[in-house]
DNA sequence: AAATATGCAACTTTTGAGGTTACATTTAAC
DNA sequence: GTTAAATGTAACCTCAAAAGTTGCATATTT
């Protein structure tokens, strides 16, 4: 959903977008949006004002914001991560299992983001505009 | 989960396993390993015979186990799907950003897969062993 | 001053994974 | 054969995380 909304702001290419209008392109509720829109203000993506007529923007080129910084910022639960298992019966050959799983997850973990890394912004707004042959700056 | 089930079966290397023993390892309930086992049944991994003093075994190599054939096996909620969305209000560019990001998350899908399949159960049974020093075959 | 947007708190809803209980069925072992 | 031990499976409960909802104070443009 972040990277949506992104994508909508960068194709607004720097024009303020209310969260209303975010949240009908997303097709969810304005407060979900904003809620989302407060962790990319923290990560520096985007800038909101408050007010009449005004919300939120994209504060740095497309360019600059790939979607391994995304990933990172909004991702809370990570997709491979052991539950958290309380081990009362220690079982040793478990307990070392889980260990050597940690290495591996956090190994994947990188070369996830190393992938991710690779795509920005610009490339999603790029595939957008090719894929559907609108003009670009033409909102709605 | 799976792959720590998986690993444990590796490390008693042929030798059937109860999920009650199993559940034991993994900290969890003997029926949750048990729905688990038969994914991984219909995934060609392991054997299971019913009856008294049977259980599960590997019925291939590990070294022919990767973890992306696991991931495959086990994952039903792709961490990179966009949720869906209903769109009844029809708003082209919303429309035409989620089938590029529909693109963009397949590949990514892909470059996972293509990391995880890097890793087999030899690698990580290599890894438990190494790292808690401990004997093969000697259970518990 | 009024209209419009965000910030934020509190609550509900939804969804999926995991856990629990219970029981029929199968099979090795005695 | 009988029995003990194991799986297969259904039906439920629990719990946490994400999303949705409502309401209102606050800020800012016009």
């Amino acid at each position: 959903m972040a990277v949506q909304v992104l994508t909508v702001l960068a194709y607004k290419a720097g024009e303020p977008v209310t969260s209303t209008l975010l949240a009908a392109s997303v097709n969810t509720n304005p407060v979900v949006i904003r809620r989302l829109l407060l962790v990319l203000q923290t990560a520096g993506f985007v800038e909101t004002r408050k007010g009449a007529s005004v919300g939120s923007r994209l504060c740095q080129p497309p360019q600059r914001i790939d979607l391994a910084q995304i990933y990172r910022a909004v991702e809370t639960a990570e997709p491979f991560k052991l539950p958290q298992r309380s081990m009362d019966h220690p079982c040793a050959v478990g307990h070392c299992i889980q260990a050597a799983l940690i290495q591996v997850f956090a190994a994947t973990e990188t070369a996830l983001e190393r992938e991710l890394a690779k795509t920005n912004l610009a490339h999603i707004l790029a595939l957008v505009e090719k894929s559907c042959g609108q003009s670009r700056q033409r909102p709605h």
